[in-house]
DNA sequence: GCCGTTCCCTAACAAGTGTTTGGTAGGTTA
DNA sequence: TAACCTACCAAACACTTGTTAGGGAACGGC
């Protein structure tokens, strides 16, 4: 009886995930340029070329870090657009899921938000453009929804609050500690509290 | 009688800040550590050598660039604070301040933005995290002074509110262009206005 | 005219970069 | 036992990087 037993060395795939994960971790610390493939075998506990038994390239670490962030990142959003609620449970929705994506992905965000804007011009990384496109559709569709069926406020220039709300809630990754004082989900709850109601005592 | 005339050539002070002001702009565009001395020289039409006449290292300009944008800035913050005003007109100030030192040095605050994290642990650049104590001391000292005098809400938590306040500002760098639609005071004012009063409709 | 200064070029250097090639220890399969 | 595969090492390669040294053209002061 052949039982499919767990061999001593780690298998293909969740070894490419450690290695995916460490990389991810000295990219957003120090940043993709800053970062030598030395560091992430050292960090590894291996030397340069053997990291190149399990990826092409140093790049297309890169690229597989973002990309597999991303496809989960909008798995989570469509599925939000997709459940018809109003525009401000909407704009509640999408935060929410953020940061839940900032503390699943925190050093892919960092990343995201450090390199996307140069990468986005090679076309290697043209999804990060058209990812950046299907999201100022979302977020200032939901805000133009609201503004026209009177939930939010009509004197703000809505282009100016979906900047302002998406930098807000992305930046978060580079202060977020997982395990920290705030949950993703209280974190939320505060910063939407803020946007929605904002910061001053109503008189 | 000796006039003091004008050399067809550059002067030099005149000519640093030209440089400076090249390398910053393709520092902000690409990266400090993806910048090559070369590409610098090339924007400024000469070659690479050529910019050790004017400066002693690729990192004395990124030392130079940084130090002067925060000398100016806390010349701005320091004569806010000195201003005795209340607590919701100082973070007013503070915010119309801090827009209209994107304005003036927007290629400067993106890479302090993007670098400022990990170059603050170098020796040379320690006065980044000088200033970040000193920030945090001015913003989230007039929160929470605001707080206590009752014209704040006491029911967030500061701290957070503090991340989200200071990193939008900031993060406005990344995106606005002098010359644009809005000027800074009306960004200002725009952004002032969600944050104080929140963007949901009062019912 | 000559001198000194300013500003840039030419040409190279040493260090560090991402990547490749050939080899090999140890486990699995037949 | 033999063949094979996985996962790594050792050593080098070609190239790019920041930086330097020497030289020279243009210009102002004397």
């Amino acid at each position: 009886m052949s039982t499919k037993k767990k061999p001593q060395v780690t298998p293909t795939p969740e070894r490419r995930r450690e290695l995916l994960a460490t990389a991810a971790e000295v990219f957003a610390a120090q940043g993709y340029n800053a970062t030598t493939v030395r560091r992430i075998a050292d960090e590894a506990g291996m030397l340069a070329g053997s990291l190149y038994y399990h990826f092409d390239s140093k790049e297309s670490m890169l690229d597989e870090i973002l990309s597999t962030f991303l496809d989960e990142l909008w798995q989570g959003y469509d599925e939000v657009l997709a459940a018809g609620l109003g525009p401000r449970e909407t704009i509640e929705a999408l935060v929410t899921e953020s940061f839940r994506e900032i503390d699943r992905h925190r050093p892919a965000v960092a990343i995201y938000q450090k390199e996307a804007k140069h990468l986005a011009t090679q076309p290697r990384f043209a999804y990060l453009a058209d990812s950046q496109t299907k999201f100022e559709k979302a977020w200032l569709g939901t805000l133009e929804r609201g503004v026209t069926e009177g939930v939010f406020r009509d004197d703000l220039d809505v282009r100016l609050t979906y900047r302002f709300v998406r930098d807000t809630v992305w930046v978060a990754a580079s202060w977020y500690r997982p395990g920290g004082h705030h949950s993703p989900e209280e974190i939320a709850r505060q910063y939407l509290s803020m946007v929605l109601d904002g910061i001053a005592l109503r008189t």
